[in-house]
DNA sequence: ATTATTAATGCAATTGAGTTGCAATAATAA
DNA sequence: TTATTATTGCAACTCAATTGCATTAATAAT
């Protein structure tokens, strides 16, 4: 399946773009409002996923979030960070720190997502 | 709030001692069936997460899955372990590698949930 | 340019995990 | 034994996310 380019896909990644932040569907949409359906932002996110143009945080709120992946090469994709989720002003960052584990013996790991959840710099 | 003992209680209790993955309300209501009301399950794998007795893995799959304390202190708890979920036999289990990571500074972590996701040596 | 192909979109409806309100039940305290 | 109130069951609800389907529009083919 061949992606095409739409303005709906335009708007989600420039406004990732511009974002330190990883956006939620829920805060897209509400940014986007009237320009495109709730539905189109899911499915842009998931294509982008897909794609590996973006990553997935899957948080502890019950919803996820979503951020451009910064320096994922095609070939090897880094998204083994941690993430950091603030209770007060609910903003999900990347964090610098790489997720450093050693993996048991037999065991394949296809992806991370690992969440610390708090306050950050601003809220603490 | 004073908990009380219940049947229900000690069921749920039961299940998650004598079972060395983590459980999902899903599966514990499948195993009791008829027992209990599915509620009463999430009712009661909450009150054990408020007392400490249980920790709750939120998972990419969209479900959380409880399991025991183990070696927990009542001043100390550690929950900052790895957890594992299989693609294929769905097992989620703790790991024994513990979650190292260097803190922000500014930052206060309430809880962690660093959960790896591939295939268990079973399953490789 | 024009037409054909099919990815993308909007809308309505659905799924699925988890929660809530409330009356009935049953542990525990008095 | 009685009073208190935590717990349970049932039905209804919330909320994130997905799906079906007809329509629209981006890209390929002519």
């Amino acid at each position: 399946m061949k992606r095409r380019n739409t303005p709906a896909k335009q708007a989600v990644l420039n406004l990732l773009n511009t974002s330190q932040a990883a956006l939620s569907q829920e805060l897209i949409e509400q940014t986007l409002k009237g320009t495109m359906d709730r539905v189109t932002v899911y499915r842009v996110l998931n294509s982008f996923c897909e794609d590996g143009l973006v990553h997935k945080i899957v948080s502890d709120d019950g919803k996820s979030y979503f951020a451009l992946c910064q320096g994922c090469q095609e070939t090897h994709h880094h998204h083994d960070h941690f993430h950091f989720r603030c209770l007060n002003c609910q903003k999900v960052e990347c964090l610098q720190e790489e997720v450093k584990v050693k993996i048991p013996a037999g065991y394949r790991v296809e992806s991370m997502n690992c969440l610390l959840t708090g306050y950050c710099k601003a809220c603490a």
